[in-house]
DNA sequence: TTCCAACTGTTTTTT
DNA sequence: ACAGTTGGAA
């Protein structure tokens, strides 16, 4: 039996699961086995008895990953996974600080907010402190906080230098204290207060630290600042860490990972062994060969190749249309070819680099009648019917949430106006009181105090019926006791957002079977527990499964996917690379990491396709192929035309190419060359006489505007 | 309080 | 192009 776990593994991947206790950096490219690895080691320190499921502390980026673990490892040890140490960074930050809410100086049920509801706060904490938020944008502002928190710095130790920092500096010690006063805290938040609190109680440290001798991180190139701290401070002296990554499929650095943090951890960690992964089990080898010739061109990586015991398989296919419409059709034609040759849709994935490009794609597949699904877009907890009702929710656990009291205080309305609530809210601010507080001191006269009173009743009732029932039930009862059901009931569209709210209840159901099988290890309650599901959890968005249907999503939602056969649209310069990346630092080899991911979750097939012109922002817009295309070797490829009778119809759009650029002489996608810039092609134009412009993508110079008066352009 | 028109900002996103 | 937000009028 202790055998059969390692049967399979590869050399290198044996190496790794059965390496001595010291920390390592598992260099995982993709396809390689990289879950496996990291389950299979876990499996193995237990079963060895180098460690106990007691000891092991491992953590992921995403809901999705750390239950694929914990189903992976179940079958691979008939062991209870539940109340082992796996989960997500703020799964697990948040499990800590239940545990020690009170050394944390947080509220037995402190809540969670979400993006939304951290924005929320601060645009509150704006008005109630009379910030011009012109001035300073909330969305600006929660960025900013939120850098800071990432890096692992409270209010009073942000270096600010200019009055415009300070002020910042000044709004993010205030939003602190709202949240502390309100007894909720931000997803940041969760990991800096988690991070502080092993800092400062050096007993609990210890504790942890001599407890978890193995932390196993997976996705290490996308951790940020305050994680690794916090790995470290975790860590200790004693515990090996075994961090699992791949720096070429690093794609968030826009968002705080920080890639340097591999090379960090080798330092640190005083790390002896970096293992790599790079036999993929995935893609046939032309694929493969594409993905490697592009990441070459990365100046900053660890360096890796990938390679593959299968055959090279078929050649990329390479189609340029002249239209993004008609790239669409292309698409669809293709689809349905590759459905003949017996391809289920849900093995076919079609990519691109932003959201706005999947209008196009999604009008050719419903007019052609091919299911597809989009992924992204608005989950489950985030409909604004969930939020309320989980407003309704929190407001019983916690009164003190003024958030969630500011949401539904007058919804459905119920007469309390703007003005009850401002008088509200002016006695909250003098007294230093939560608005709940306030409302207790009955101090307003009038209806708005009749209003105000009949209100907080209405949620002392509410916590008084819910308080001895089931899950459900309580979810039920504050449905109708609240009104919302009636509310929805009336509205004309409303009949969706009563089935979400019906399907509330269900998932509460769900959640309190999950959560009475599992050993209660905070004496915290279940509707505490339930919120701060749907605050950790916004629902899935990913794996709704459904009929066979098209998989449609961006590049970056595609990591850690696979497909049969993989359509990557847009490829165009200004697209993909995104022109924005071209501004920031590093960006370029960001955008060209992206492109790396995209071409290696493809198994079989591999289309890549561009436009010469497309509607961007409700403009035409010309392009011409990205310099991504040119870095693949040209005899990996094979561009092709289009299939089948219809192609010979053209579409409207593609006369415009050729439009003049009124009177001076030049021509959109004229081949054009520049004293300093180069060659380069006209990809679009504006003004004229002596304002005329053309806009020009040259071949090294990148995309630049240039006035025909003053530019010594050439036809070349 | 509700509704509509004008206005804005459009890369990627998890927790 | 288009969706989401805001501000003013009814």
């Amino acid at each position: 039996m202790p055998t059969s776990l390692l049967k399979g593994l590869n050399p290198e991947q044996l190496a790794a699961v059965t390496l001595p206790h010291e920390s390592a950096l598992i260099l995982a490219g993709a396809g390689s086995g990289k879950t496996r690895v990291l389950t299979t080691r876990i499996a193995h320190l237990i079963q060895s008895g180098q460690a106990s499921p007691n000891g092991i502390f491992a953590v992921t980026f995403t809901n999705k990953a750390a239950k694929e673990m914990l189903t992976r490892l179940g079958a691979l040890l008939p062991i209870n996974t539940r109340g082992m140490w796996i989960g997500t960074f703020h799964g697990l930050a948040n499990r800590m600080l239940r545990a020690h809410h009170r050394e944390a100086g947080l509220p037995a049920l402190f809540q969670i907010l979400d993006s939304a509801d951290q924005l929320g706060a601060i645009k509150r904490l704006l008005k109630a402190l009379n910030v011009d938020d012109e001035k300073y944008p909330p969305k600006q502002l929660q960025h900013f906080i939120n850098g800071c928190k990432e890096e692992g710095l409270r209010a009073h130790l942000v270096e600010a230098f200019d009055p415009y920092t300070r002020k910042q500096q000044e709004l993010y010690a205030a939003y602190d204290e709202q949240c502390q006063r309100e007894g909720v805290v931000d997803f940041a938040e969760l990991l800096l207060r988690c991070y502080e609190l092993l800092l400062r109680e050096t007993a609990l440290r210890q504790h942890y630290q001599s407890r978890f001798r193995h932390i196993l991180v997976d996705e290490f190139q996308d951790t940020n600042h305050l994680q690794y701290q916090w790995l470290k401070l975790l860590a200790g002296e004693q515990a090996a860490v075994f961090a699992v990554g791949d720096d070429d499929q690093s794609i968030y650095a826009f968002r705080g990972a920080r890639v340097g943090n591999m090379a960090d951890f080798e330092r640190d960690f005083h790390v002896e062994k970096v293992i790599r992964l790079e036999q993929n089990y995935r893609s046939h080898g032309n694929i493969l060969d594409a993905a490697n010739a592009l990441i070459r061109h990365n100046q900053s990586r660890l360096g890796k190749n990938l390679w593959t015991a299968e055959g090279s398989g078929e050649p990329i296919r390479v189609f340029e249309a002249h239209s993004d419409y008609e790239e669409a059709s292309f698409i669809v034609d293709e689809v349905k070819a590759l459905q003949r040759e017996g391809v289920p849709l849900s093995g076919i994935a079609l990519l691109y680099r932003s959201n706005a490009q999947s209008r196009v794609l999604e009008h050719a597949l419903f007019n052609a009648a091919v299911p597809y699904r989009v992924y992204g877009g608005l989950r489950f907890f985030e409909r604004q019917e969930i939020k309320h009702a989980l407003a309704y929710l929190r407001l019983i656990g916690n009164s003190n949430d003024d958030g969630a009291l500011l949401r539904v205080i007058n919804f459905p309305t119920r007469g309390i106006g703007a003005r009850s609530l401002e008088s509200l809210q002016e006695i909250a601010r003098s007294e230093g009181v939560s608005l709940w507080q306030a409302a207790q001191l009955r101090r307003l006269s009038g209806k708005a105090g009749a209003t105000i009173s009949a209100f907080t009743a209405l949620i002392e009732s509410m916590r008084e019926v819910c308080a001895a029932l089931p899950l459900p039930e309580q979810v039920e009862h504050m449905l109708e006791l609240s009104g919302l059901v009636t509310h929805y009931k009336n509205e004309k569209e409303g009949a969706d957002r009563l089935e979400n709210l019906n399907e509330l209840i269900n998932a509460a159901a769900g959640f309190e079977i999950e959560y009475s099988q599992e050993e209660s290890e905070g004496a915290s309650n279940v509707l505490a527990a339930f919120l701060t599901h749907a605050s950790l959890e916004a629902g899935d968005n990913q794996a709704i499964a459904g009929q066979e249907a098209l998989q449609l999503m961006t590049v970056h939602a595609a990591k850690g996917l696979e497909f049969h056969a993989v359509f990557l649209s847009g490829l165009e310069e200004g697209l993909f690379p995104h022109e924005n990346a071209a501004r920031e630092r590093d960006g370029v080899e960001e955008e060209r990491r992206l492109m790396y991911v995209a071409i290696t979750r493809a198994r079989r097939r591999l289309y890549i396709s561009f436009a010469d012109s497309r509607m961007l922002h409700g403009q035409l817009r010309y392009g011409i192929a990205s310099r991504f295309l040119e870095e693949l070797p040209a005899q990996l490829l094979k561009r092709i035309n289009r299939t089948g009778s219809e192609q010979a119809m053209q579409q409207p759009t593609a006369g415009a190419a050729s439009a003049s650029t009124s009177d001076s002489g030049w021509q959109i996608g004229q081949a054009v060359s520049h004293p300093k810039f180069g060659p380069g092609i006209i990809i679009n134009s504006e003004g004229r006489g002596a304002d005329a412009r053309v806009q020009v993508s040259f071949s090294h110079a990148g995309v630049k505007w240039l006035a025909l008066e003053y530019a010594k352009l050439e036809a070349g």
